[in-house]
DNA sequence: CATCATTGTGCAATTTCTTGCAAAAAATAT
DNA sequence: ATATTTTTTGCAAGAAATTGCACAATGATG
């Protein structure tokens, strides 16, 4: 088995299983624990997953449960900042999840009059605190990993939005296009940026020059 | 199960019961308490949760929460174990939102295998929480005041639903019946008890004998 | 004050990690 | 094709991490 293999191997029981353990690992492949080891070590260099003692977790695992702070919080705020300028009264804009997007819901000043599109819980629930924002939720059903809703239902709801804007948090933007490594979600972003006359994509500095599996666009 | 993953848990536990006994985490993840006791001591230094003796504290509940509070919770927290009795294997269950759902939600099994549709964004967030539910989010506009969504489509989606059971979250109950004082939200509730073969109420013990302006059974 | 549970510390057993090294395999050059 | 270089792999030995247990010290509680 050709190393190239071996860690697409890992990745995939990582994806699938959201941790691993380095004896398993060598058990199923037949390698030595080392083998492994140097493997994982490789990986986590790439920032593919997580190393810990014993095995590895899959990134999408640490960010979900071991969230306690938002991560650049700051220069996230600028950013949201921009996209709220972008806003005008009366708009009907669509968004998605995100940190930053959850940011820019707090930043939107109180007088602003505008409908919210959203299927995001976390989105959702920061819009609903404010006083002249009418939040429609595009139900469906929920995705655990994202905390937004997914499925045909919520796609043919945001196929009869006409929006003026989207504002789309993403994983990765480099010079192949936006991906992502959930297939529903991308059905779902895919839906809202066709549904919008804009879209604007919010992401932090890290994210650029970065891929993952699926594209978006 | 590797260390990481089981500081997650705890942090998960705390987030979720905002109190933890250190016996309890040791029996739930069979480690000897030594193991739960230096879990806590690593995850305070990271200043992640208060360690107290005994167990540990949710950052938020020391800050943000009064005794008052808590004491409602707790009793909250036995009505709505007894909903959870209620509850089986592939259940499709609807329900509203309110604080007694919300503490149900956390108090499912993780070993549940059940379909909740939900109006509600705290509601759904929690169920979104589970491994092993399926969540359905029943969108259209969502209404500020409950943090629920309402409107003829998110009705007409309940009107499609044919659930075992639904939870009801309510404001006030006497012998003339349910009420509550929101027009639209009567509307969704008029739609879960019709959808639904059985509806449960959860309700502590103020609300008994109380009632609002409008009716929904 | 007396009792019991909880905690910190030292210790041992086990597992995992690192490092250096040599053999094997693959790639490259001659 | 053969030789040389580079990469990869497995092994060994010592270091580090993890976990459970015993025991003394400390905190809680009536």
């Amino acid at each position: 088995m050709l190393k190239t293999e071996r860690q697409a191997y890992i990745l995939r029981q990582i994806d699938l299983h959201n941790r691993i353990l380095s004896s398993d690992l060598s058990n199923e492949i037949n390698v030595s624990e080392d083998t492994i080891r140097r493997d994982l070590n490789e990986l986590a260099d790439m920032d593919k997953i997580i190393k810990v003692h014993g095995g590895a977790l899959s990134k999408s695992f640490h960010s979900s449960f071991l969230k306690s702070d938002v991560y650049k919080a700051d220069s996230k705020r600028v950013i949201a900042s921009k996209a709220v300028s972008l806003i005008r009264n009366n708009m009907f804009i669509l968004t998605t999840g995100g940190t930053t997007v959850i940011e820019m819901a707090r930043l939107l000043p109180s007088d602003l009059n505008a409908t919210f599109f959203t299927g995001s819980i976390p989105a959702a629930h920061e819009y609903a605190q404010h006083p002249n924002i009418e939040v429609i939720f595009l139900g469906d059903k929920i995705s655990k990993s994202s905390q937004i809703a997914v499925g045909g239902e919520a796609i043919s709801k945001i196929a009869g939005i006409k929006a003026d804007l989207c504002i789309m948090g993403i994983n990765a933007i480099d010079e192949t296009g936006i991906t992502d490594n959930d297939w529903e979600v991308i059905q779902v972003k895919k839906a809202m940026i066709q549904a919008a006359e804009k879209t604007v994509i919010l992401s932090i500095s890290e994210k650029l020059n970065t891929h993952q599996r699926l594209t978006i666009c």
